[in-house]
DNA sequence: TATTGTTATACTCTATAACTATA
DNA sequence: TATAGTTATAGAGTATAACAATA
């Protein structure tokens, strides 16, 4: 591992060129995202887990699964980072399909809990450790020490981006 | 590989069981994408560059940039993993902005190539130090190592699912 | 006949606006 | 009056199909 030099943070001007292994790294995080998100991978995952083919529908689903309880429409819509509407959309498809049901909130009559049915949490369990079996399999060859530190540094990158970028859309109304 | 496809899918029984750490992952790294994909800092370092809040053109734009050279339409939608016509659209709003232009293939009367302006490539260039200028404040605490240790770790974890995903696609038809 | 690109059209995902019911 | 959710509508981004020109 060469450690180059290179300058300390915060000697950056507006212009000034970025650094080289950033600017490499940038078309790859976009190619990344873009073969997941728009390819088969994720599309066939669902197929397979009997969830179909809607992308949305399945974020819901997951978004239940990790949360480990039943949400509310507006805690759904904000830890996916959408707006509500979206959400009420995707929560009737679900519910038609039996993957989801909707129970009173005791708390608020006016909003309801969001609970996966049977059904629903074995599909997206099913969903679930496809996807993460294949990427697995796709670390499979790499060193430990190495996939333990990429998941180290990308759960606390997508942590800091997450929290940075937070503030900085927060502060500019 | 002739790839008997009668079980190419759910290939996925023994092996390694997804690990817990991976299921934690999921969440942060799908949040991430959101934020960065739909949230206002990609937008407002185009707008701060002058380039508008169209993001599939800045994409154009940037991928002519890390190219380094004139690309043809087809070539660009491959690394953008979109279709054509999508590029072609693409490429005419950037044409009428002055940012791109096209010139003859050489080699093919049938294709031309896209180039970018001056005004197009100061453009990007303020909006890549922009952007990357804001990951490196991000990162900026910390410590080198890690840094490091994420670019190369990410890069090759880019590189080795999208290598997979193409093989992955393609086995499929 | 195969390939490059364009035009026209349709679909998916998500946002905004206006509204209802409860707090 | 403020909040949770719904309905209806609009927009951005991308895909598919049919076609034109050149190889």
């Amino acid at each position: 591992m060469p450690a180059e030099s290179s300058e300390p943070r915060e000697a950056r001007e507006p212009g000034a060129p970025p650094r080289p292994d950033l600017l490499a790294v940038l078309p790859r995080i976009t190619r990344l995202g873009a073969a997941v998100s728009r390819g088969r991978l994720v599309e066939r995952a669902a197929e397979d887990a009997g969830l179909g083919r809607d992308r949305s529908a399945v974020g819901v689903l997951v978004t239940l699964r990790t949360a480990g309880e039943p949400l509310r429409i507006g805690e759904i819509a904000d830890r996916m980072q959408v707006v509500g509407p979206h959400i009420t959309r995707q929560v009737q498809l679900l519910e038609k399909r039996d993957l989801v049901r909707r129970v009173p909130d005791p708390y608020d009559a006016r909003a309801r809990l969001i609970e996966l049915t049977d059904a629903g949490a074995e599909a997206v369990d099913r969903y679930l450790a496809s996807l993460l079996g294949w990427f697995t399999d796709t670390l499979a060859d790499w060193p430990r020490q190495d996939r333990d530190d990429l998941v180290r540094l990308l759960s606390r990158f997508a942590d800091d981006v997450t929290t940075r970028l937070a503030e900085t859309d927060g502060e500019e109304n």
